[in-house]
DNA sequence: TATGCGTGGGG
DNA sequence: TCCCCAAGCAT
């Protein structure tokens, strides 16, 4: 980390030199986009494609659960989860109509199902009240589940407010044109000044959208193209030929792994019992096979004994291994364990870390929203009963 | 200020 | 294979 004054100092160089290099490097940015082709969101989500003007409102429903499914998501990936989401909710009201269970049925597979939850939240405390979605960045902000990123995003997408964004494209390419000596993980006050300099304080819509194309196909993350980048002589990264070594990366904490055993419990009909996750948490509300964590000195089958009389009163006979593989969490890595069992003693109830329990047909499971692993779990099960 | 929160694509 | 990381926010 740098000293505190020195960082001051340079604080101070940079806002100035952007004040004054502001305009060209808006009027480039601009002009590089024209030539490029707009890519973004508004003109994939607007009926024909057709470009909105500077003075045209857009309705801010579809781009509020666009931009919130943007947070920390590709566009490429968040896009086919958009189409269902509209085809299924395609206003506020049907929104608030629908059920928790269906509303993260439409988000499975997406990740970070809190914001499937806040969005359903938010939809049904609206039309409760009787009040449309705010469309200037203030009132956005102060919903659940919207920072300023977001509240920014939608409103100057929606409206052309003057509302610059500060997301990850952004702030990697804030530090290489300023060659930022820190790590811009988070959106501090300096770069949000940065930002605001750079905008100038004119309609944001195009000029978000084209920061954010910028850096996602020329200033990339791992290899910029900088022989195509409108702010290559502007850029002192670029002009030191350090483009690669910034931004300065976060030293990251190591993550752990845990060995987690899952029991598949058939009964002497077929059906198989899962378990509906706490509503709020990890994977809140969700549905999975019922299993947990191997303690020390415990084999898979004491795990997964243990774990299903823990969680849901059962005593169990396991046997064979259906499948074993490795799952990956932002903070924390996984290696499941899976095992067929059969019920030997006691009556299923949920007990610990779940709100309830269901026998299902196996045929039946993909009505029930459950997480990516749980998915292969199922999809392993059935591939297994179709071959006996 | 640091950490929890998912998943899939790409180097 | 393994690691990074992506249109962030809440606590």
């Amino acid at each position: 980390m740098l000293p505190k004054q020195w960082s001051k100092v340079f604080a101070q160089q940079q806002k100035a030199w952007l004040r004054h290099a502001a305009p060209e490097l808006v009027s480039s940015l601009l002009g590089w986009w024209t030539r490029h082709g707009r890519h973004g969101l508004p003109w994939r989500l607007l009926p024909g494609g057709r470009q909105p003007g500077p003075d045209d409102l857009l309705p801010a429903y579809p781009i509020w659960v666009a931009e919130v499914m943007l947070q920390q998501t590709q566009l490429t990936v968040a896009l086919p989860f958009w189409h269902r989401w509209w085809s299924r909710f395609p206003d506020l009201e049907s929104l608030a109509a629908a059920s928790r269970q269906d509303v993260l049925h439409c988000w499975q597979g997406l990740g970070y199902y809190a914001r499937a939850r806040r969005l359903h939240g938010v939809a049904t405390d609206l039309v409760a009240a009787g009040r449309p979605l705010p469309t200037d960045r203030a009132g956005l902000e102060q919903l659940p589940g919207i920072g300023r990123t977001t509240a920014a995003a939608i409103a100057a997408t929606a409206g052309n407010s003057p509302d610059p964004i500060l997301d990850g494209n952004v702030r990697r390419l804030l530090a290489r044109l300023l060659a930022f000596p820190a790590p811009p993980r988070q959106a501090t006050p300096l770069l949000w000044t940065m930002v605001e300099l750079l905008l100038g304080g004119r309609g944001a819509r195009d000029f978000n959208q084209a920061l954010m194309d910028l850096g996602a196909l020329v200033c990339r993350s791992h290899t910029p193209l900088c022989h195509r980048c409108p702010w290559r002589l502007p850029c002192r990264a670029y002009s030191q030929g350090i483009q690669h070594q910034l931004p300065v990366r976060q030293a990251l904490a190591p993550i752990p792994h845990v060995m987690v055993g899952v029991g598949i419990v058939l009964d002497h009909q077929g059906k198989v019992l899962i378990g509906q996750r706490q509503p709020d948490g990890l994977l809140g509300g969700l549905w999975e096979f019922p299993g947990g964590k191997q303690e020390p000195g415990e084999t898979m089958a004491d795990t997964v004994v243990r774990e299903l009389q823990e969680e849901v009163g059962l005593t169990v006979a396991v046997g064979p291994e259906l499948l074993c593989f490795d799952h990956a969490y932002t903070h924390r890595r996984l290696t499941f364990a899976v095992h067929l069992c059969h019920v030997t003693a006691g009556e299923a109830r949920p007990v610990a870390n779940n709100q309830q329990i269901a026998w299902v047909w196996p045929h039946d499971l993909h009505h029930y929203p459950s997480p990516a692993a749980n998915a292969r779990m199922i999809q392993a099960l059935q591939e297994h009963l179709a071959g006996t």
